[in-house]
DNA sequence: CATGAATGAGAATTCATTCAT
DNA sequence: AATGAATGAATTCTCATTCAT
């Protein structure tokens, strides 16, 4: 036998430190905005002093990017969950957006984050910065929302049409209302949303043929 | 006869100067975010001192407020005329979509003014002023549009829905689409994304029965 | 004959000018205090726009220091008389007490221009064109003192000690006193004030021999 | 036994900061003034950063109230010791003027604190919190010389007199005579003024009768 | 390793002064 | 002469980053 890949302690304790830092700046980012974070804010949220985060993270850009490519990578694992089932598509596409808005509701916060990721600010390095490591993240997402598709559309579950374009304006659609309902005081319920977006993408909103 | 309403050459000299700080606001937020636009650089856009812009505007927030309204009211007046036509549904749809599409594209800037405005940064007060100034602009121009969709239902023309959950579904939906033309280096044809918004929308995306 | 010393029209209307704006930046002064008086808020005052004062005063040190020369003349004539008199001491003291009162409690706002005469702020220019401009008005005001002591030492009125210090030691004595009338809601009578000024100088506190 | 009221080393080296901070505020306003003394030129003149002020004080308000304050009770602490003796009056006020003296001599510059403390400047928030913070302190020092001036009084040393004009006239009149001392290149010996003082106030200035 | 005091570059804002009308 | 819009130097305050303990 191999030897298990053994975690040292050092790594553990490191790896938890990291996860808290990364939390609390989720959860600062998404109650100030981006810019209004602090690095002391997010400090005294994972309740260490602002000189440690500097010992995970090379600068506060890092510390935001690594924070966004880990949240992601959250919702990417449940998504490509509720993809990989048998179901017949109109489940499939209910249990995605389910997904989705569990995510969000759990995250209540992450939404800004998230919108952040696809609008960045900041001055030109930083922009390029953002974007090579966090554009191509929610590029893959697309994609990887658009295969789903196609290999729905060769299944004949759906009609043909540019992948890509539908998987964009999908996404977005179900995430305004996503966003709507984490806003809302008292949203509809659940399954009344995901039945109509769901059953808006599967039939239009053309009034049915006499 | 009634006397024109003249405007004094001061007031026009104003409105000019409010105007070209405006836009050089918008294009600087556009390029910067946010939060990363510094007066010394909407100034310099602007082709104004630092000090200029105070004469117009209180302070940073209300510069950025009414930069927000302006261009907001800008977009609202094509839609708006889009909408009033007696065009069929699909006709109307792709009428709207392209007036947003034409105003982003000449405004390439501002759909992050756009983003911006339903996701606002900064501290408690900042955030409560934009809730009060700009939320309700984002809000009336979503019940315009289900205004706009709940007329159609009433002629039958589409089927019968929750107008605002669809009125969000679309408009955001489409923002996607229009956005990633805006940002793309060679997007497809116009007309071929307006045609695929409007069917998409009309008909959904279920396989035809056959 | 001589033709009479006769002012031009034009110069008699800029004497109105210079006195009403150095009026208006008393008021202001006495109101904002030294450094909180803006050229703006002095211009609104005195009813004209801010580039005309420039055209009678070539700073705002020189606005400052003139405004002071100018109210500081008027209470000088006002205590010069009420020193030139026959009458006997304890009533000359009264009569100059009651001067000084009468003018403070005219220009409530003066005191403090009369305060920061004596305390000048500002960089080391300003503060060396000041002592250059305003102490010796000061000065010469406690030397006038000093003389009208002295020679009512050698008439045998007073005793004789060091008029320059007894001169300073009054001076702002009694303006305490005044100030606080100034300041207070309800002051004693100014009768009152006035014997006890007069008496306390003249007798001392020293309880009687029996 | 209890144990020693200790002080830990952080608490030291804080109130060590906070006191040089305010040593050098003192001096800068001492010699700019109130409103001309920068955030900069003091933190220069403590030799810390700008930014470090900032971790003990609030702002710039706060900085000099507390300056204001912490001057203030080192005066008054030597004033009453002078106070509390059992001397015959005219060695009192004698001690009392000469605490005064000291005080001034050995903080040349505090003189204009303690005229900007009666005479405060700035827009109406400020003034308020001045009168707030400050004016207390200037009339509870009049109301404890008021109170020594009743006591002696009462115990026959001087005649019964409005104890509070008195400490007024008094107070303010030696000021001039120590604010003269200081600013002056050659003053007379010390002794020389403060025999001066006393005598003059215990015997005033009438002639005495043949 | 962790800390948090200190730093100083950088942003918003004010206001004396100029100058074209 | 009078105006007041425009200017930009000067000022306050913030916060990412460093480093001695």
């Amino acid at each position: 036998m191999s030897p298990p890949p053994q975690k040292s302690k050092e790594e553990v304790v490191q790896e938890f430190r990291i996860q808290s830092i990364q939390d609390a700046a989720m959860r600062v980012i998404a109650r100030k905005g981006m810019s209004a974070a602090t690095m002391q804010e997010i400090a005294d949220e994972a309740g260490v002093a602002k000189g440690t985060i500097y010992l995970y993270f090379r600068d506060r850009d890092e510390l935001v990017e690594k924070t966004f490519e880990s949240a992601i990578t959250q919702l990417k694992a449940r998504i490509d969950q509720a993809m990989a089932t048998d179901a017949p598509i109109q489940q499939k596409l209910r249990d995605i957006f389910a997904a989705k808005l569990t995510f969000f509701t759990e995250n209540r916060e992450f939404f800004r984050l998230y919108i952040a990721l696809r609008h960045p600010e900041g001055n030109a390095q930083q922009q390029r910065r953002h974007k090579r490591m966090c554009e191509p993240q929610y590029r893959a997402s697309i994609d990887r929302f658009a295969q789903f598709l196609e290999s729905a559309m060769e299944r004949g579950e759906i009609r043909k049409m540019d992948s890509q374009r539908l998987a964009l304006f999908i996404i977005e659609g179900t995430n305004a209302i996503v966003i709507d309902r984490v806003m809302a005081e008292a949203p509809p319920p659940e399954a009344a949303d995901l039945d109509f977006m769901a059953e808006l993408i599967l039939s239009g909103i053309r009034a049915a043929e006499p």
